[in-house]
DNA sequence: AACCTTTCGCAACCTTTGGTTGCACTGAAC
DNA sequence: GTTCAGTGCAACCAAAGGTTGCGAAAGGTT
């Protein structure tokens, strides 16, 4: 029923902030909770906060450098992340699609019977 | 950038709940707070919240039938939003691509000027 | 009509989550 | 060694998701 998609993965994925950082560090390549909170509304603690749960999902990674910490994409991961949007957008569009021929199918058969 | 999608229309398809509640939907017509929630593991109250929020999206609305209400997907607006995942899922597609591509570059540059 | 059942909406309350401020710690630079 | 930038931890707040409890309204029964 497709509804075997990773829940922890959605929601990391479900919150715009985060979903804004993971386009981040696409574009700019590996950053810090400070780096990132500097192009956010929020504060570097929120920031880090997200990470965390990025991390926790396998989103991204992080790499002790010196003081700081970098953060990356997890390319395999958020591979893995699309397909599952893919899917389940697939999915409702197939039901929608489904819905809409099921309904044009009533019409003519009423329009038919019911001769006009 | 991409970063111009309906945050509301994504908070409200990132709750696991919300989209179980579209896919029964989709999948079994339309239904009530009641019905909904007979086969969702939270309350109604829970179920009539979370309708609240979809129906406040335009994702879905309610028909009043009686004592009951008789919510139903909004095919237009959830065509968008499935518009809207894919649109996303792209655009970190293309990324995680171009990535590839040029790690690929300069792994290939380096063999070839140390010649292996 | 009186009664019971079902469905709903509202209010109070609890827990988790996203956000903030404040503080102490550490690596780097001067 | 002092100073500065980046982190982590803790306390505290507000909003969101969830629960229980209750009262109101529509529908079916007798």
């Amino acid at each position: 029923m497709s509804a075997v998609v990773d829940d922890e993965l959605w929601s990391a994925i479900g919150d715009p902030i985060r979903r804004t950082m993971i386009d981040l560090l696409l574009a700019d390549g590996p950053g810090t909770a400070t780096s990132l909170s500097r192009r956010l509304p929020v504060t570097r603690q929120a920031v880090s906060k997200h990470l965390a749960v990025l991390d926790r999902v396998g989103l991204i990674h992080a790499e002790p450098a010196g003081r700081e910490r970098h953060y990356q994409v997890d390319e395999a991961q958020l591979a893995r992340a699309v397909a599952q949007l893919s899917t389940v957008g697939a999915t409702w569009d197939a039901r929608l699609r489904r819905i809409k021929r099921i309904a044009e199918t009533i019409e003519r058969h009423r329009t038919n019977t019911q001769g006009g």
